[in-house]
DNA sequence: AGAGGGTGCAAATACGTTTTTGCACCGCGC
DNA sequence: GCGCGGTGCAAAAACGTATTTGCACCCTCT
């Protein structure tokens, strides 16, 4: 079992000096052009990975990444989806040891990170007025959301298109017959609840539908998806179609539904924000506007190493698109139905092909900035 | 804004050289306890914390642990409780930092591992033939599990003593009057659900009572426990008391009773295994066998830490005790109402006072081993 | 009294990078 | 022909700790 592969083994294999390597890969020094590219080709060539905790320690860095999660307000949860979480902090991780960094939970953190010395930290659905953040904030370390912070629309942040997608889930049921569509919405305390909302009551707006919102107990289980179901349905007037803001208050209609005698879904469709397996194997299955947590979870981990290298990022705010995944709590599209409602404002003029295709109704949403810069 | 203080200058303060106090405070060379003791007072009121990243270059490690999650057999997930994980990696990130380390996520890892060393693992909750700990294992790297691997005794682990937990709970449960409990289960793949079978079979062989068990759906949601609630209450005769081992299936319990016409807790008593919110801010609220995730995080990492650094733990296995939480889905305490089952064999004779205390009942669960070395 | 061994501490080296400084060389202008 | 600015690279210092080696000193035994 050899020693690994670093630094000096590639300057000898270059034939240059340890210093003319680290200048080399990390562009800094005065090179040569053709001997910059000689040596990067040779250390990839051999494999080199350069050893982050030295290079931490030479920079004066800790390598952390602080990931946070579950805030808590006032005992309101603001996070509840396991399945979303996990994939999000999962490809993180992968992303920040590609870059140098360990990601580190610092959910419940209280006080906890005075002693180490994190070089940035990500905050997972941020609440207004979020402590953690500020704290870092006020003390020079970058600080990336996902999601924005309610209130403000500055700082980094990475975030889905909530409000397109919002609409992209209205037209699909829409284009599937529903005439009256209801929001099952969790109380507003992130930024992405407080746009499907908005985005809601706009398109309803514009169609001329009446909006029927219920805002669901703050524990966000499936119980609370089940009430508030009831209480929309024992209103003066009854939806065909739910849109859940949560995947698992989704579940709950659909429990709900089935306790009341209705069939889903020819009696009532229903869909959920956030894809997930359980979604995904209920009888019937969930649709759902998938999110795609790994790629925020990328590209905020992009993002925070840019800040901590004290390069601005290729842009301070990214939006990841939304995907409709159509599954049984949805009905088919209607076959060349032309709708007798006015003509919908430019937006979702989607919903070409199929309807159980999987990844059909893509790119409904924010193509807005995201991927341009490389 | 001064630079932290290091070894120097804790060297400097106590008017010794940085080896001895290196020497000192890792009770490593050849000191005077006197001396030794004296650059610990020094160093602890100057409040030093030795930094990691230093310590680790030097010692060869990367100082992080991995903490593997979220495993999955064949689509099954063996994980659901948000709350549960929450809680234990937030204090094992915390104890880990203690220890100079730090908590890297490790699901859904496919070999993202192979470049980045990881000093040691924590397997949560593993499932037969994990994988991960195996392969890291055979590397030479230091695994402890969270649960045990099931079908394997042997090996390093933290975990409840599930086999008394569910002893306590059935015995709660009948003295407030439960005649026929059943049981509802999630798929066997972790150790904690077998063990709680197990204990259940064993308690019902040892009282006479009739073995009453329903293996709920793979997805462990609400509608899980739902759906395994009605299989439950259409058979030939109803339980009177439902446990359940996963808190998210007792929910499902509360709302199929709920659906069905049933008071709880007066026409049937529900229990769950593992605190959360929202069981607690449920209505009825639910009671729940506390299992103490923190600790069971932080005696991982402690035990992972002897083991990083070369020595043997304590002891290779802990059992955290589990504390019953009553709730309004349980009834009171009856007033000293003589059952007239067979008398308890020893086992829970506890019971003592009021029943709405909150932390009553407790130590119910395996003293054992746990806190006895230190 | 001198050899031998134990004790208590300090100096020096190592960990693998990054960054700063230094040095040679070359072409250019005066 | 002599300085002078720019170029291309290497040597050296630094990051903060752990560990190895080295060196006094004292005690004891012969």
């Amino acid at each position: 079992m050899r020693r690994p592969i670093g630094i000096r083994e590639v300057a000898e294999a270059a034939g240059v000096s340890i210093t003319t390597v680290s200048h080399a890969l990390n562009g800094k020094g005065r090179l040569n052009d053709e001997t910059r590219r000689r040596v990067q080709i040779v250390a990839k060539e051999l494999g080199y990975r350069p050893n982050a905790i030295a290079r931490n320690l030479a920079g004066g860095r800790s390598g952390l990444i602080g990931l946070a999660v579950a805030q808590t307000l006032e005992g309101q949860f603001a996070v509840s989806d396991f399945a979303y979480y996990a994939q999000l902090m999962s490809a993180a991780t992968v992303e920040a040891i590609d870059h140098g960094y360990a990601l580190v939970l610092a959910s419940g953190a209280k006080g906890g990170w005075s002693t180490i010395r994190l070089d940035g930290l990500i905050v997972v659905d941020p609440i207004h007025d979020d402590p953690l953040s500020t704290e870092f904030k006020e003390r020079g370390i970058p600080v990336v959301t996902t999601g924005r912070v309610p209130g403000q629309e500055d700082g980094y942040w990475v975030d889905n298109d909530h409000r397109a997608g919002t609409r992209s889930i209205l037209d699909f049921l829409s284009a599937r017959g529903a005439q009256q569509i209801a929001l099952i919405a969790s109380p507003p305390v992130t930024s992405y609840v407080m746009d499907a909302h908005e985005a809601y009551e706009q398109w309803c707006a514009e169609r001329g539908q009446e909006a029927m919102v219920a805002v669901a107990r703050h524990d966000l289980t499936e119980s609370a998806g089940f009430d508030a179901t009831r209480e929309l349905l024992r209103g003066r007037r009854r939806p065909d179609a739910v849109y859940a803001t949560l995947d698992r208050l989704a579940l709950g209609v659909l429990l709900a539904a089935q306790s009341e005698g209705l069939t889903v879904p020819s009696d009532l469709q229903v869909a959920g924000c956030t894809d997930s397996d359980a979604g995904k194997n209920h009888h019937p299955s969930l649709t759902a506007l998938a999110l795609d947590p790994e790629q925020i979870g990328r590209e905020a981990v992009a993002m925070i190493a840019h800040l901590i290298e004290g390069a601005e990022p290729p842009q301070p705010h990214v939006s990841i698109p939304t995907t409709i995944l159509p599954r049984e709590s949805t009905l088919p599209q209607a076959l060349a139905t032309p709708r007798p409602v006015a003509e919908a404002s430019g937006a979702g003029a989607s919903d070409a092909g199929a309807s159980d295709a999987g990844a059909s109704d893509a790119g409904a949403s924010g193509a807005d900035a995201s991927r341009a810069g490389r």
